[in-house]
DNA sequence: CGGTTTGGTTGACCTAAGTCAGTGAAATTC
DNA sequence: GAATTTCACTGACTTAGGTCAACCAAACCG
């Protein structure tokens, strides 16, 4: 049967189509450790230590000594931190094909918690095995560097929207970063499911809920998209990214 | 003549009082090149590369190809990123002993762009030097992920503080925050000189000028400090610790 | 050394977003 | 499949902090 080019998924919270390993921000590490001329479908075999989690189940917890690091095939998760006093920020959402928990390398505990937002399967990486190979394989540690900077990047973004934004812009700026990355992923850009609630969404932005459900309103008015319940759909891009920001 | 312990020195603007080695944050990473015992009189004259950034003057700007890592002899630095129609925000204040550059690595590219705060000595790293040495030595690569996940750790406080806490918090946040590291690098931890205007530490703190002129006020009538324009005298650190978080 | 600029402070007023309260619809549980 | 909980949404009202304007003192400059 000849391949043909599949029409972009969307992301669905029931459906669990899990990435290919080459659509993974470890590929490059796996591939190194399998070798650069590794069968695809031998690699995506060779990947052992898969785990699921279902929805509200942890990760890791903020302090457990580092055990392995998570490349998410298939859900989602939020990470965030907390007070004292219990008030919690969300300082990420992560999907399919983003790893997690590499940023505790250097403490050797994990610095934030990760809770599952939806049934979620992830490649666990034993950290002594990761770093077995990162000593012997240059382009490993380059990878992991990699990562550790975007997460520095990311959260530089998210800094500069927190202190910097009003609610229409953080929303708009939310939403196209996740439609990016899901286009990144071969999901559709302009059509899909969020996994977090709006109260997740308001946490992570620095703004109510109530906020949040507000500035979507008034978006789908001003018919820069539509909504029902989680189920977005982007209809007018450019209009959102001038939003976003100048 | 017999050595006695030194009072703790008050950071003022005017003098530049270089860290020593010892106390610098690339130490370790100094040390490792120079071996576990060189003479520590001997390591200062070793380090090459210093430079003098004087107030204003920029170390880096964001997209630049990376040069080299930073390490702050004295002075202090201001790191932020912008928007694309010209808003800034603040994400962090670099002191004496602090090492800036780093999170460059992966893209091999600044993230985000450095200003000198006042006359700043600062020993530069070339990144050809630093990344030969650390392909050699698995310390320097452990100390450069963790000068990184300080960073991510620093950042995710930041991010926490801009989404989660009011005016009042913010600023004994910051307080307390920037006296901790004085005292980790011997200065006096209740009596320092900010190098950073008002306007600056209400940009990194998420709020107006004048918002933290009136803070300051306020925590002046409470008896919690006492200020004079930059110099900062803190009172009541442990009342303020209860202000900056429950 | 008189004039100008910069930075810090305060007061008066305004507004974006938060809080509170209530509703209906889904989703989950028993 | 009835009961309960959770989630999304909306309106009314409140407020923390922003904006604007003015002033003063220190620093800088020709």
């Amino acid at each position: 049967m000849p391949r043909r080019p599949a029409p972009p998924r969307v992301a669905e919270p029931e459906v669990c189509s899990p990435v290919t390993c080459k659509d993974c921000g470890i590929y490059g590490l796996c591939r190194e450790v399998n070798g650069p001329d590794v069968d695809l479908r031998l690699l995506e075999t060779i990947v052992r230590n898969r785990r699921i989690f279902k929805r509200g189940e942890l990760l890791y917890r903020i302090g457990e000594p580092l055990r392995a690091v998570y490349a998410i095939r298939c859900g989602s998760v939020k990470s965030y931190v907390l007070t004292n006093d219990g008030r919690v920020q969300i300082t990420g959402f992560h999907i399919t094909g983003e790893v997690i928990g590499l940023s505790a390398m250097a403490a050797n505990q994990y610095m934030s918690e990760a809770r599952a937002l939806e049934t979620t399967m992830v490649c666990e990486v034993p950290i002594d095995v990761l770093e077995a190979y990162s000593a012997e394989m240059p382009s490993i540690r380059q990878q992991m560097l990699k990562i550790m900077s975007q997460e520095i990047l990311d959260n530089q973004e998210l800094m500069l929207l927190l202190g910097k934004k009003n609610a229409d812009e953080r929303l708009a700026t939310f939403l196209l970063s996740l439609s990016r990355r899901f286009q990144r992923r071969s999901y559709s850009p302009s059509q899909f499911n969020l996994s977090m609630s709006r109260s997740d969404i308001g946490n992570y932005l620095g703004m109510a809920e109530e906020t949040v459900c507000r500035v979507f309103t008034r978006f789908q008015d001003d018919g820069l998209l539509t909504t029902e319940r989680r189920q977005v759909h982007l209809l007018d891009q450019d209009r959102l990214k001038s939003i976003s920001l100048g």
